[in-house]
RNA sequence: GCCUCGGUAACUCAGCGGUAGAGUGAUUGACUUGUAAUCAAUUAGUCGGGGGUUCAAGUCCCCCCCGAGGCUCCA
């Protein structure tokens, strides 16, 4: 007998040699039906999967998160097959599960896919699917499987990614007539008609390996679900998703705009979306200052000399927008470090002033590639909410706990409620010594740690100059952004030669590390529209309160309210157009102004306000100071 | 920069060889209204740019520019 530990402790003893299958049976009939895959010491495995000794054991059913990563799996397999068999010169690759949900499969194909062949994949698929045939699992020798994809498949990258493997046995499945078979570690759904919905969505080019010098793939998508009501969901959150597009909310509230006529990648920022920009600037000045950050301004075009020092005209140059005048070359800042390092060059510090902090609000200039521009989400005009901290090494670790314990009170304040941290560590070409990296590695985990925060390691991802810390916040509607960023930097301090006088007198090298909170802030504000769909919080609101008055009589008492409200501190207008009164009203809903008020001859009379907040809830007989103080409590706790 | 799909009025889009259209907006006038669109008039475009095919081209063909979705880049 084989004794299985399940998630409740309990538990169930099976007789050796039988599968996951047989196990869940004997819990009972409608867990086995429910039953993908499942968990043997944590390790993924298929229902076909012999149980042969003890172990930890858990049943994935169609609930749970990462059954739905399984099918998708299945469902790139089933498109793979599909694709293969409308065309027998595409050659698949690799085709993974993505987050959140979803699936691609990259295929090695001469004519890129159109989409009347995503028609016949998708119908192709369907057939698959209906035909509800088993995936059968097949061992195999490393050595076996790279002669089979040399001689029978004709498939170098399949016999790429078996090259770089290191064990002796591989994996394959194999559904259908079992004529399309594909290197795969598994798990998979049990058979091909476990997926109830299955969408090809769309297609694109990517690179073999991610490398712009490899070959050209064409990557197919898709998103496959236990049911259709599920991707039906799906399918409305997709919609969602383009519902909450900045750029076009950032057009119906008036917040910006851009556009080639005036450079592409070059935002205009309207007054309204300045002004939410100009409350995140606010809450920037006032929690770095309270930090100890002295905030500086620097300009935005150096000579060529700065660049060079900095390397930037080494190494990037194709970003840069160069000026040209009187014969001197110029360039437009891409990033704010040389000012930084400048500005603390301009004296000598000794150890005892150290840790030194200088923040900048920078606006920065990088000519992006015309294809990565997108809304406001990457522009070529942005602005850093910047900062370099210059420390002793043994304030390293104090330092970058600061700095996350900041970046969690901003974004809870901005209303994000999950966020994670990866720490990326040295990669194959980097500059500095060894033990500089292992220090300055060791003080970011050791922070993370000493916060009690999870993190993930990203290996060999950190930039030539240093490890770093990034964060990926997630909106309300389950997407991933990377937000900070807290990198160490062992490049910028030689070649700005920053030094500190030490207790010995002698001239040190600190510690620098370049961080960002927003990144960039129009970015920010891009992700705070989707995230609220528009509907900004009382603080963020660009126009918190709007007065409309009945009639015309009521002008002089609406300019009066506007007036009460803007006297304290509260950005209040009154609508005094022409309109009609309910034009108003509706005008002002779209524009998802927190409070409307309403003024006639009963308001004048007691000297209220009638008010509509979010949700269309009229009270009336408010009094102006009672929703004045309720906007200020609003404002204080970031509500 | 690469692949796919696009570019028609300020916005959303229809028209797909035969006289450039609709809704929204904007402007003006009338209406003075008690809680999500008052009525009317006016304004609308080198149909992304260039070249070609045709009696005739938003419409078909070629080149370029720009955008979207991906990929890449993110010293």
């Amino acid at each position: 007998m084989v004794k299985l530990t399940l998630p409740d402790e309990n538990i169930l003893e099976i007789s050796k040699g039988k599968t996951v299958r047989d196990a869940a049976l004997q819990i009972g009939q409608g867990l086995a039906d429910a039953s993908i895959a499942a968990k043997i010491n944590g390790k993924l495995v298929d229902l076909h999967y012999v149980i042969e000794n003890d172990a930890d054991f858990e049943i994935l059913t169609e609930k749970s998160e990462e059954a739905l990563h399984v099918l998708n799996h299945s469902a790139a397999h089933i498109m793979a097959e599909a694709v293969v068999e409308l065309f027998p010169n595409a050659r698949p690759t690799i085709g993974p599960s993505i987050e959140p949900v979803g699936f691609y499969y990259d295929f090695y194909i001469e004519k890129p896919f159109t989409q009347e062949d995503l028609d016949r994949i998708q119908k192709k698929v369907d057939e698959i699917i209906a035909e509800d045939t088993k995936f059968l699992r097949e061992e195999m020798s490393l050595a076996e499987a790279i002669k089979y994809y040399q001689k029978v498949e004709d498939n170098k990258f399949k016999v790429e990614i078996l090259k770089e493997m290191e064990t002796e046995e591989v994996s394959f499945y194999s559904h259908g007539n079992g004529a399309f078979k594909d290197l795969c570690r598994g798990p998979h759904v049990p058979s091909t008609k476990r997926v109830k919905a299955i969408k090809i969505l769309n297609a694109s080019a990517a690179f073999w390996r991610a490398d712009a010098n490899r070959e050209s793939l064409q990557r197919v998508y898709g998103v496959a679900f236990f049911n259709p009501k599920e991707l039906r969901k799906h399918v409305n959150m997709l919609e969602e998703a383009k519902k909450r597009d900045h750029r076009i909310i950032g057009r119906q509230l008036d917040l910006f705009d851009t556009a080639d006529e005036w450079g592409p990648g070059m935002p205009l920022i309207f007054p309204k979306g300045r002004a939410i920009l100009e409350v995140m600037r606010d809450f920037w000045n006032k929690e770095h200052e309270k930090a100890g950050y002295e905030i500086v301004q620097t300009p935005h075009v150096y000579k060529e000399n700065v660049w060079q020092t900095s390397g930037h005209t080494e190494y990037y140059v194709e970003n840069m927008f160069p000026v040209n005048l009187k014969g001197e070359k110029w360039y437009v800042k891409p990033m704010n470090c040389p000012g930084h390092m400048m500005i603390f060059n301009r004296r000598t510090y000794s150890y005892k002033e150290l840790p030194i902090r200088i923040g900048e609000m920078g606006t920065v200039y990088r000519y992006e590639l015309s294809g990565a521009l997108h809304g406001l989400f990457r522009i070529r005009s942005f602005t850093q909410d910047d900062a370099h901290l210059f420390m002793l090494s043994e304030q390293l670790e104090d330092e970058i706990v600061d700095v996350i314990q900041m970046i969690n009170h901003f974004y809870k304040a901005f209303g994000f409620t999950d966020w994670e941290f990866f720490i990326s560590t040295k990669p194959e070409e980097a500059i500095g010594t060894e033990e500089g990296w292992e220090h300055a590695t060791s003080s970011l985990k050791n922070a993370l740690v000493r916060l009690d925060l999870p993190y993930k390691i990203k290996a060999g991802e950190g930039v030539f100059y240093g490890p770093k810390i990034d964060v990926d916040v997630k909106d309300a509607i389950g997407r991933r952004w990377q937000l900070a960023t807290i990198q160490v930097d062992f490049n910028l301090p030689d070649r700005f030669d920053i030094n500190y006088i030490g207790e010995d007198g002698q001239k040190h090298r600190p510690f620098v590390i370049h961080r960002v909170i927003f990144g960039a802030t129009e970015r920010f504000l891009a992700i705070l529209i989707e995230h609220y769909a528009g509907k900004l919080p009382v603080w963020l609101s660009p126009i918190q309160v709007t007065v409309i008055p009945i009639t015309d009589e009521h002008i002089e008492y609406a300019k009066q309210v506007s007036l009460n409200f803007q006297n304290e501190g509260i950005r209040a207008e009154a609508d005094l157009s022409g309109e009609r009164m309910e034009y108003k009203i509706r005008q002002a809903t779209m524009q998802k102004i927190p409070y409307i008020i309403n003024v006639g001859d009963k308001e004048v009379e007691a000297q209220t306000i009638a008010v509509r907040s979010r949700g269309n809830k009229v009270e009336f007989g408010v009094k102006i100071k009672n929703l004045i103080e309720k906007i200020h409590k609003q404002m204080e706790n970031y509500e």
